[in-house]
DNA sequence: CCCAGTACTTGGCTATGCATAGTACTTCTG
DNA sequence: CAGAAGTACTATGCATAGCCAAGTACTGGG
């Protein structure tokens, strides 16, 4: 129970909603989408980015062309699917519902404690 | 791979910062927090609220007293600990960082896409 | 021919939220 | 007093996503 871990568990769903929205932007590889990720501030790794990805590819949200490179092995350069972009809609609703629930509670003072106050009068 | 499932991945951590945020105000038992929960529409349940109570406190950042009830068995009244408190400072913290990355990668617009327009240039 | 750089792969670990069922206490009803 | 209903808490087992760490494979330079 450190925070450390919490960040981690924190990401959990969210990252699957970034990656999907900078492929929405055009087709990138991988690499792309560290370099971005790590300038949003969203570190993330390999063994994390490379799974996810092929979660989304074999679910039908995504799809892959090979490009040969001049500087290293081939890329996949992903896109995504129609499917894909139905998807990224539904999460993007998703996200901003957590998001505004999180800030309800954020700016709700005292509720629970009034309301205990008036139960403890009715009884 | 479907929406309902990613809202169960994106709650992961988001709910222990709102447990902790909603003792933070008053002290309270688990019905009034799943009121309040439920109120900001973040639906929870009492099998994912009570272990993480419990959880939370053996990490030492709850505590609890027993006061007894009129209408039923006596209820676990929490308050924060001075751990709680500085931790619940951290995830502060962290989820503004979590929503700040990625209000980045949603308002960035083909940023990738330029970049590898770049280095296709360049080699 | 080896080494560094790039790109992608794999296997095992951990933690959290969920489903489901169960215990225990109190009050109300007949 | 017996049984039902309501309230509060407990227990067990599962699925999933992100992490770590090591490994494969291709390219070009010295």
């Amino acid at each position: 129970m450190n925070l450390e871990n919490t960040q981690i568990q924190m990401r959990k769903g969210i990252l699957e909603f970034c990656i999907l929205h900078i492929i929405s932007r055009g087709e990138v590889y991988a690499s792309n989408m560290l370099d971005e990720l790590t300038s949003a501030k969203m570190i993330v790794v390999e063994g994390t980015l490379y799974p996810l990805l092929t979660r989304l590819k074999n679910a039908g949200l995504l799809e892959y062309k090979w490009v040969e490179s001049k500087s290293g092995p081939p890329r996949k350069y992903y896109k995504l699917t129609d499917d894909g972009t139905h998807f990224l809609k539904g999460l993007t609703e998703t996200w901003d519902d957590v998001v505004h629930s999180t800030e309800t509670v954020r700016s709700t003072f005292a509720a629970a404690t009034e309301k205990n106050a008036a139960e403890e009068n009715k009884q």
